[in-house]
DNA sequence: CAACGCTACACAAAGGTTTGTGTGAATGGC
DNA sequence: GCCATTCACACAAACCTTTGTGTAGCGTTG
């Protein structure tokens, strides 16, 4: 219990139960009594077992990684932590790992190539079993160097080429995005389409024109800016739609974040939500139903693309093949589409939430 | 260049250079070609550096800690990485440490005790070499037993007792807020004090008590209300306060996501901002400067508390005597306490926002 | 020219595990 | 009462570094 020494050793259990070091590990790496009773009597298990617990003993991670040439790390690259989205699919990432007796380290690379680079080497220098990149480049190569060296990784959020992912159906999302806004009516719709590299607001902005298109909505080039997911970006890039002639009847902002910066700058020019132009974010974030306008969103499983990113990377260190996994994300309804007065038929998500509209449309299957 | 091989070794070095591995191992740690020179000659130097490179080598970390006894590796526990604010303060410190070869892990405590004694556990048995807790509890006794133990930690974010810390000095932050509301006139204000264990809200509501109270205006206890550091714990309490009358003519939210609760609430009752209730949050989070109403809120150096904290605990790992830090915030004046037309003085904080009432009140310099 | 001091290395141990193999003693079969 | 098992361990090597100490060969000095 009140030990100050810095860590029980083998060697020192070993002497207090007049054993040899070798047994002790036996004894303390066999998972049932019946598997351990193979490698010394019953009166030596409990003893071991006793001098191991007053102890805490706990094995020395180096020791072991240099014996058995693993080290139980993972490494993660994200493009900022400080992103709600990417912070929450990382805590997913190492909640499964902890549950699997892994460790992960996670560094920001702010979509930089050099730092990625970099990230990656100082990674794999700490000898981690396998990397988890959030930050991948829709046709970027950097990947394939990292490939060819044997290295094991999987992707998160977003996809490239055929590389094991996983991702939500961003392509569904902005579909159930197009299918809301025709059902309401809106047929002028502009589209922030984030980062030009990133296939996740490609994908969603691809999904909602095939689905406007598909109701008879055109979305002309000039509908369709890039700029980067955070309320900053948002705003700029709602700021050079809102100066065109004339208005867009609704703004489709793949990202919550920058639904908020399009609400800033739609509120500059008085233009009112959602009755002069219909705003939908992507993400659900902590934020979108407590705004001052709710904010209608579409929910992605992010914390879940956290846990499965870490489970098929383990399944791939295992030696398994495993297939690119795109989560079903669902439309959220909120009163930045739909008006609260208006919207009778629309049932409220939780008894809690009575107040405001949250009807959830579930994906509709197909993938 | 194209080694596929797992990785390269002194041994391996040595073999192909002719010497033995000590001596790869001297000269490849030789900060200096002049140091380096008392273990080999210098054709030998050369020809080992340049094994070293072709191969890519990279020390065995484990091998490395196992024989130092240095793992060279941090244990960081935060409430939650999800918080903007914890998150930037992560980027920092995991940005010094890279700078100083360390490489951290981090894990959320949800700020539920059993967690937070099961992270430490877990970490300490990976055999980190210091702590960084982002989740102090004001006056819980965790960190008492983790002291005895003789695990070296710093706190950042939150202060508790006297141990080593690197916060905001949420107190003056406090005050700049009292100050700034005095000074617009109101004199019934509400305080959202965040979650009772924490330091953070608890100093930011005394610095704004103190400072109304050297003004003359009083702030009864029904005035200062608890709740969770984020949008639905903002409403929640905001509503706690909306349903008293007389109404406040101010709320100062401890944080920008609780304010953004606010907010709702707020558009909920049709209450106007600022002219009904002025707002002020606290952190200057990327959201408050782009939201529709832009917020009133205290600057806290958050990256810079992350930085430092791990400065702090490398200087207490040497062994070094440290003093808790705390760093001095800024108010920025927005449109959530002074609409845009009344404020004709306030002077734009960059060109680029010359739009937006911006104005920076630096903290008077006391502590 | 003997003694000495460098130079440029080599040797060996240690750090804590894991794991393949070896072994004396007790047990069982006949 | 003898041989073959089985039990309950011990022994030793290997994983890769770092670091204290040893040493052969050479040049210098007086």
């Amino acid at each position: 219990m009140g030990r100050r020494t810095p860590h029980a050793t083998l060697q020192m259990i070993a002497d207090e139960t007049g054993v040899t070091p070798s047994t002790v590990s036996r004894v303390l790496n066999s998972a049932s009594e019946a598997s351990a009773r193979r490698w010394a009597s019953m009166g030596t298990i409990l003893r071991i077992r006793a001098a191991a617990a007053s102890h805490g003993y706990t094995p020395n991670p180096q020791a072991v990684g240099l014996r058995t040439r693993r080290s139980r790390l993972i490494g993660v690259i994200v493009p900022r932590l400080q992103d709600y989205v990417l912070a929450t699919i990382y805590e997913g990432i190492d909640e499964a790992a902890t549950e699997n007796g892994f460790a992960t380290f996670v560094t920001n690379s702010l979509d930089d190539p050099r730092k990625r680079a970099q990230a990656t080497e100082t990674l794999l220098s700490r000898r981690v079993e396998g990397m988890i990149f959030g930050d991948a480049q829709f046709d970027g190569e950097f990947l394939e160097g990292v490939a060819e060296r044997g290295t094991k990784f999987v992707l998160v959020s977003r996809r490239s080429r055929d590389y094991p992912s996983v991702t939500c159906d961003d392509h569904l999302g902005g579909r159930l995005v197009g299918e809301h806004l025709v059902s309401i009516g809106r047929r002028d719709v502009a589209i922030l389409a984030g980062e030009p590299y990133a296939a996740t607001g490609l994908d969603r902005t691809q999904g909602a024109v095939d689905a406007l298109r598909e109701a008879g909505v055109d979305v002309p080039p000039h509908r369709i800016v890039h700029g980067h997911f955070d309320a900053q970006g948002g705003r700029a890039a709602a700021e050079r739609i809102l100066d065109s002639h004339p208005l867009p009847d609704a703004i489709f902002a793949t990202n919550d974040f920058a639904a908020i910066g399009v609400m800033g700058a739609l509120r500059d020019r008085k233009l009112s939500m959602p009755d002069d132009v219909a705003l939908v974010g992507y993400n659900d974030t902590a934020l979108a139903a407590e705004l001052p306008t709710p904010l209608t969103t579409v929910r992605s499983p992010m914390h879940e693309i956290g846990r499965l990113g870490l489970r098929m990377l383990l399944d791939l260190l295992q030696g398994d093949d495993v297939e690119p996994l795109r989560l079903p994300p669902t439309l959220v309804v909120r009163e930045s589409t739909v008006s609260s007065e208006a919207s009778s038929e629309a049932s409220s998500e939780t008894p809690s939430e009575a107040a405001r509209v949250d009807a959830v449309h579930p994906g509709s299957g197909r993938t």
